[in-house]
DNA sequence: GATATGAAATATACACTGTATCGATAAGTG
DNA sequence: CACTTATCGATACAGTGTATATTTCATATC
């Protein structure tokens, strides 16, 4: 029924036989030693190697040589598993050194961390803005960004600040989720080609469509980098407007 | 084992009991008729009143008096389902009429309408921006919105109205996504007063972090709707002086 | 040193999930 | 009416998170 009981001959399986041929159980090899880190660790070996469904605390436990339930003496549920391991990703973000620069080099590096953050993990995005983030390391890596640029003119205001911070944090967040929707449409480059992409050209073939046509025949279409540094250049610029505003008060 | 035999006493279960004493089996009554519409409208109430984790294919079936495998003759996975329910979703948000207007008018109604199928099915989150929206609906919805762009000056450069979507579409998404994330902690609002608040208020009182102190203690935290559509005028801002520069030229 | 006690690791159990497979039934066809 | 075929439902399987029960080990006490 369950595989784990199938994965080593269980040396006291209740019933199985009688008592007299079945052998006394071994003595329990010392338990490895565990700990948070190592756990996370695992996790995240995991849902590089595998994505994040692999990441099932049978699997991770698996990979520590260690029994499931033993997790749940470092974690108290599986959320807060994947919430260590956002604040490994955040950690990892901070790791980079302090923000420098004027405040568009802050807030652009905010961002970029973000980007490079996720094309490190792909499995990033789904967790990403999906439950606020509040491990020390992403609180580190917030307070190192308002802190970058607490001196600069106009972002004294806390207000004006976080406001710049959410407004390009929410456009990184966004525009991650469709870069990574467009490249990983969930089904196989074969699925894609095969199904959904001739699926397009059918829709399109019926004229209802012309803009989406265009778009296809006649766009441009640059490459991700460069539409998402155009996109933020965008929203900073929105940012420098309201600065020039508030300064020129 | 399993509930779902539990739920009504089966006629004809083998190995009960004797034959000639069991009666035969009762008749089976037709099938009540599904359609795609049926499954999605039954998914959708599903998710809109219980949360998407409770849109189970044994749930949905469940709710329409069908056994679960029938709903694999209307969809061929869950994943298909989702994409139906997205559609369905980009339904409504044509259904609100054509776009008017100037083109801050139109890409401040598409993010608008995201939005606001957001506020009405909280769900829609999750599943936005996910994989890549290609059902009728959706392609309808950017076509339309394409479409009310395409005659405004500057927005008939193909690359530059999609630059301009992609922007908005991608604020939107996650805007939407942080705000979400910020009132829906995962858990109670017990479980924030009791466990989540106490720790941010010790690690704020640690003095590691003085500008998330100032944030919490000065700023002044605006209402969603008023700070979505700062963003939202902030990255349209941006658009308009792209837009200034590409008339000047 | 033997024995009781506590903690810790593990095994099992439960209620779910998506979906493949197969047997039973209803509808269509000769 | 018999026979085929499409459809529906029951069952099965391999998984999930996690509560509960068992077992094992290390330590404290007599």
């Amino acid at each position: 029924m369950h595989s784990e009981r199938m994965m080593s001959e269980p040396p006291s399986r209740k019933g199985a036989s009688v008592v007299w041929e079945r052998s006394e159980p071994a003595r329990r090899p010392p338990p490895t030693p565990l700990s948070r880190a190592k756990i996370v660790g695992a996790a995240m070996a995991l849902a590089d190697a595998e994505g994040l469904e692999a990441v099932s605390m049978r699997n991770v436990a698996a990979r520590l040589k260690a029994s499931p339930m033993r997790l749940y003496g470092f974690v108290a549920t599986k959320e807060e598993l994947l919430d260590l391991l956002v604040d490994e990703i955040f950690g990892e973000m901070i790791g980079m050194g302090p923000f420098e620069g004027d405040w568009r080099a802050v807030l652009g590096e905010i961002a970029a961390r973000t980007r490079h953050a996720w094309q490190a993990h792909k499995w990033f995005v789904d967790l990403l803005g999906g439950r606020p983030h509040l491990g020390p390391n992403a609180l580190r890596f917030l307070e190192s960004g308002y802190g970058a640029l607490a001196h600069i003119e106009g972002f004294e205001d806390i207000d004006f600040a976080m406001f710049a911070v959410n407004t390009v944090n929410a456009y990184t967040i966004g525009a991650i989720r469709t870069e990574s929707s467009e490249f990983n449409t969930g089904v196989s480059q074969d699925e894609w080609e095969n199904a959904t992409w001739p699926y397009l050209q059918r829709q399109l073939e019926t004229g209802q469509f012309p803009m989406l046509e265009k778009i296809v025949t006649q766009a441009e279409h640059p490459l991700p980098d460069v539409l998402f540094e155009q996109g933020l250049s965008c929203v900073l610029d929105g940012v420098h407007l309201r600065l020039q505003v508030r300064r020129a008060q």
